[in-house]
DNA sequence: TGTTCACGCTAAACCGATTTACTAAAAACG
DNA sequence: CGTTTTTAGTAAATCGGTTTAGCGTGAACA
């Protein structure tokens, strides 16, 4: 367990000074320059001992640390890891390292991780904020003057940097395109919360439910709940209000529980009930019948997050900036009725109390 | 974006030394005591402008980081996602926090985040090792003496902690049952690779066919290849080989990729071909027929990790030791032909080749 | 009463880099 | 040739903690 060598050992070893060196390896500041022979001495030494400054005491003194924190809810949620893996390969060329955690939706830890990263001098910040840090992403803002880009939601007030998609539209689209394709009662399924994006979804639906001078179907489901009790308020939903003929979930998780409650109530996909998720999904287009889905531009927001932070991390003052991503519906199997094709006979369209067998 | 105070800020307003204000923070060490009234002083003070300790000086000058690090080939694996986020909450409870990257099965980025973590002073390691990494992996124990724990492959010649599953027994029943549900012909799709998770899946594989008679059918499929290339692979594989009726793939990708050639190879799943995936995925009970697999314990396997990394943190010591557990077949649809489920008409059984059209 | 010891506390060294401030020597200038 | 400027290099301060070594003072002991 030999101990690493320091840049005073060096220092002591070549007999010149770890100022030289230190001058040498970041690039001879201007005005202090090192005599071509001394820089190709250190540089060939340095070289062949492959020595490398600690990063620890070089974060203390500089009080940078080329690191930049990434803060989701659910490492394991296919959204934010993909984004996340994105984000972490192009982070990568340009020098940075990405530090993430995620907070389970635990106001307190994610303070806790915020504090934390904090310590340890991060660069910069990429949150999808849960509700409640809204002051404590001020206060970074703040007290420390880091960049902080928000993606999938954001807090108005903030004077951040936001990635986000146009959700509104997403679900206008979708739930347009559940009425065209003939389902009269169209439900919403989503989350009681008051983020932003969430809000969007469901102004999205229930504008085109305006338009369409359909029925609103709206059901808002506890944060935090396991799968199966979410299968369990989804299916009494469908059940209790039996006009429904189609649903659109309003993330990736609900469509799944949504799906399971719908295959334990017997119903068939597309003919009893049609089904799109917000939120796309490699499985998706496995399962069978086919889901449709509001895909996100996974690749585009990581890109367009990682280009906003390399700005804000150069230039000194950030402005607040807000980008907003289209959402792209992609039709399958499961929001398609397969006689509806033929749209010159609307009148075959049916609803689900009239036709399924329970 | 006012200035951070410091310990000497604290013992400058509190005229105490900043030694003895970070004895009182640390616990005061044995025989160095501090008065009650200073201490509470001391305390009092701190409490209330909610003063925390820099963690890089206190890095810097302990070497102890309090963080543990965490290197996967793909964070937005399904499978290493769940652990680690089960891991990373385990670990937060007893005051770790979890420094998570993925290495995209690059050898050259897994070295370099190695030696970043290293850099980072980081306390401890959980890796799911690419192949490649051995040395790197030798010298970190070497030359930090920091606790490594392997999990999902390891190698056998390093004194690392190991935690990993039964892959063998798991193959070896995911194929049993096959035949035993009338597939006479099992392939097995798998990787071209020799990390030992691999071969114990092969050697199960094998094994199962050679005690049961059965020819072996094996597609080994290159690393690092994009879904869309290993669905062509897999597709061709099974087009050339009209005699299989039943695929046990080796990892949960494979499947996904497995079950996409075989839709559009428009073959009927279980009554033309059988799946059974190795990982489960919350997904599989979903598709329709919901898919066979072998279980890995994610919880368990996570909480080994915890336990015996946070023993190792403990000791002084490490000894090599290797937790191996159990791995559990969920059979569903997809493995289990309607026909023979009555196991007294086993002539029913046919292959793929005589009632398949195409 | 003089010596020892324990207690409570602090000055200073240290971790390993960066950066400021300064010096000696060489070059440029008048 | 004397003075100023530039150049090449270094000593020392700094970042913010922890830890070692040591210093008074009062209590215990002989």
């Amino acid at each position: 367990m030999k101990k690493k060598l320091s840049i005073h050992d060096i220092a002591r070893e070549l007999k010149v000074s770890a100022t030289s060196i230190s001058f040498v390896l970041n690039g001879a500041v201007a005005g202090k320059k090192v005599s071509e022979p001394v820089r190709k001495k250190i540089l060939d030494y340095v070289e062949s001992i492959g020595y490398k400054p600690n990063l620890i005491a070089q974060t203390l003194r500089t009080g940078k640390s080329k690191i930049i924190a990434m803060l989701v809810e659910d490492i394991s949620d296919p959204f934010f890891s993909s984004i996340g893996r994105i984000i972490e390969d192009n982070l990568y060329k340009i020098g940075y390292k990405i530090f993430h955690s995620s907070t389970n939706n635990n106001t307190a830890r994610a303070k806790d991780l915020l504090r934390m990263f904090r310590d340890r001098h991060v660069d910069g910040y990429i949150i999808a904020p849960s509700p409640g840090i809204e002051s404590d992403i001020q206060h970074l803002m703040n007290t420390e003057g880091k960049p902080v880009v928000l993606f999938d939601r954001f807090f108005p007030d903030l004077e951040t940097i936001n990635v986000v998609i146009d959700n509104e539209g997403g679900a206008y689209t979708a739930a347009k395109h559940l009425v065209e394709n003939g389902f009269s009662n169209v439900a919403f399924v989503t989350l009681h919360s008051d983020q932003n994006q969430m809000s969007g979804r469901l102004q999205g639906y229930m504008k085109a439910m305006y338009e369409s001078g359909r029925r609103q179907f709206v059901l808002k489901l506890p944060y935090n709940t396991d799968p199966k009790e979410l299968t369990k308020l989804i299916r009494s939903f469908i059940e209790t209000n039996r006009e429904i003929n189609a649903v659109l979930f309003a993330t990736n998780y609900l469509t799944v529980s949504g799906l399971k409650a719908i295959s334990e109530l017997n119903l068939k996909i597309p003919a009893d009930i049609g089904v799109v998720g917000f939120d796309d999904n490699t499985h998706f287009a496995l399962f069978s019948p086919s889901i449709t889905a509001v895909a996100q531009p996974l690749k585009d927001i990581a890109m367009q997050i990682v280009q906003q932070l390399a700005k804000a991390l150069d230039e000194q003052e950030r402005k607040r900036k807000t980008t907003i991503l289209p959402a792209e519906l992609i039709v399958r199997e499961s929001s398609v009725l397969p006689y509806a094709i033929d749209k010159t006979y609307p009148y075959l369209l049916k609803t689900r109390t009239t036709n399924q067998n329970r």
